[in-house]
DNA sequence: TATACTAACTTACGTAAAGTAACCAACTAA
DNA sequence: TTAGTTGGTTACTTTACGTAAGTTAGTATA
């Protein structure tokens, strides 16, 4: 009953909440990065990528580039609301630097 | 291949991605709730927080104290380890301020 | 001409995680 | 004796995720 919890809040939780979604934000922060890519460095199928992506471009975190090149390359990069997350990212590796063990 | 995230990190974004965990967390920080009352105020199924809790109490982040009242009484706080998430979740609150919509 | 290669997906299918609702134990109050 | 309370657990259904194969478009190779 006393659901008291910003709404505003409540929406980003459950977006970082959501499996992978975390990672794959924190692996563009240096930078544009395709596909295969991201595929390949956070372990993560290309079934889940294809739809965590879908959903972040539509949340406008993610921008999607397409190069007519051959075969064609598609560039995966943060918008500026994404970059913002930067500083969450940030505690969240001193935090896992300082709590957990290796 | 390419698999270069530290693997604390990974931990830490496994531990807050899991669904429910921040915000069990976030509704600990004001001091120490009891099951029924986290169950109601953040909307989670009593299978799945019971899960949880006991996740969270055995990575740390999280205390378990029984009171044999009538009907007893068990209260979950957080420890230390979980007191020190609060910077990450005062980021994800300012986070959700200025990029998200009411 | 036919086969093969690449990136970026999509589809089909099986397993794992989460939601729902009913039930249980211990104790007390009516 | 019946009912009510908290803090769970169990059984079952639905949703999310993982795996592997297939698809499309545009070359390049034999």
């Amino acid at each position: 009953m006393g659901k008291s919890i910003c709404p505003r809040f409540e929406k980003a939780i459950g977006l970082l909440s959501q499996r992978w979604t975390g990672l794959i934000v924190y692996q563009l922060l240096p930078g544009p990065q395709r596909f295969c890519s991201i595929e390949s460095s956070i372990g993560i199928s290309g079934r889940v990528l294809s739809e965590r992506l879908k959903d972040l471009e539509s949340e406008g975190i993610v921008n999607r580039e397409v190069f007519p090149e051959t075969p064609v390359r598609i560039e995966y990069s943060l918008t500026d609301k994404g970059r913002s997350l930067e500083p969450l990212m940030r505690e969240m590796e001193k935090w896992s630097q300082n709590w957990l063990e290796a």
